[in-house]
DNA sequence: CTTGCTGCAAAGTGTTTGCATACAT
DNA sequence: ATGTATGCAAACACTTTGCAGCAAG
C-alpha cells in the first residue's frame, strides 16, 4: 500500500465511497503516482510508474481509473495536441498554484506551468465568458488558454 | 474543375507553384469545400464533400492536402478535444474576421467563431506572451484560447 | 456474498505511410 | 521525361470495450 498522499487521502477516499465506488490498489497507486510529480503524465507514463508500486495493474484500469478520477474532478485531463492526453492532480483550491495555465514546448513537449499574469486574465476570461454566456446564450463550463512554442533548450539547437 | 474560389484561387495557385507544388484536381476540390463553409470541416467532412466534385478523390489525399495546405497556412487546423482535427480555410487578412476565437458546444459540438472582446483578448495575450517569452526564454509561436459549454438548444434539452 | 474492479486480448478511431501507378508541367 | 500526387491497403498510436475471474465492502 502506498505510503502517503499528503492530506489528499482521506478526501479521496471520501469521496470515491459516497460514489460507491472502491478505493483499490490499482487506484492508490495511480493517485500516488500522480501525486508525487509536478509534471504532466501521459496514460503510459503513469502506469510504468503505477507498475513499480503494483505491478500487475494493467493499461485499461490506468485509463479507467483515470476516467474516473477525471469524472470525480480528482484529476485533470489535458490535451497539449501531441496526440495523447496529459493528467494532473486536482490538488484543491488550498494549493496556492490551483489556478494556472500551461506553456509548452513544440519540440521537447516540455510543459511548464505558469502562474503569472493569472489574475489579469482569469479576470479577462471571467468578463469574456459573461460576455459569451449573454450573446450566444451559451452556458460555458471551462476555457482552454495555452501558448505554444520552443523552450530554452529546444530554441537554440534549432 | 471547381468554378471560384474567388479571390483565394489565384493567390492559392501562385503559392502552390512557388513552391514546386501541384494545383490538382483533388486540391482545387478540397479548397473548394473549404471556400464554400463557413464550418469547421473534418477531414472525413471534407472528404465527402470533395466527393461531389471530384469523386476519385481518397481519405490519403485529403489528409496529405489538408497537412500540405496547413503547412503553407491555407488553412488552419483545430482540435476541439472530440477526437478529430477540423480545419478552417485561412481567408486572409482583409477578412474582417481574421481574429477569432472559438466556442464550443461540449454536447453537439457546433462551433461559433467569435470576434467579440478580441481586441481586448489579443492584448493581454500579447502581453502575456511577451512575459512569459521573458521569464521563461520560450519563442512563443502560438497560443490556443477556447471556450467550451452547451449551446442556447442543447442548454434547455438536459 | 454481492457488486464493483481487474487483466487480457480484441476491437475501435482517427491518422499516417509504403508502394506501384497516374498525372501535371 | 521528370518528379510530384494519388489510391489502396496496411500500419500506426492511443484509447475503449467484452468478458470471465478477482477482490473489496
Amino acid at each position: 500500500m502506498p505510503r502517503s498522499f499528503g492530506k489528499g487521502l482521506g478526501w479521496c477516499h471520501g469521496r470515491f465511497k459516497g460514489y460507491g465506488y472502491r478505493l483499490t490498489l490499482s487506484r492508490q497507486a495511480i493517485l500516488d503516482v500522480l501525486s508525487k510529480t509536478s509534471e504532466h503524465l501521459s496514460a503510459e507514463e503513469i502506469y510504468h510508474h503505477a507498475y513499480k508500486i503494483h505491478p500487475s495493474s494493467g493499461m485499461s484500469t490506468v485509463y479507467r481509473t483515470l476516467e474516473l478520477l477525471a469524472q470525480l474532478q480528482l484529476v485533470y485531463k489535458f490535451d497539449f495536441g501531441d496526440g495523447r492526453a496529459r493528467y494532473e492532480l486536482n490538488r484543491g483550491i488550498e494549493d496556492k498554484n490551483h489556478h494556472h495555465h500551461h506553456l509548452i514546448c513544440i519540440n521537447c513537449q516540455r510543459i511548464i506551468n505558469y502562474t503569472d499574469f493569472i489574475d489579469e486574465e482569469v479576470e479577462l476570461l471571467n468578463k469574456t465568458e459573461k460576455g459569451l454566456t449573454k450573446k450566444y446564450n451559451f452556458r460555458i463550463m471551462k476555457h482552454i488558454l495555452q501558448f505554444y512554442g520552443l523552450c530554452e533548450r529546444c530554441k537554440e539547437k534549432k
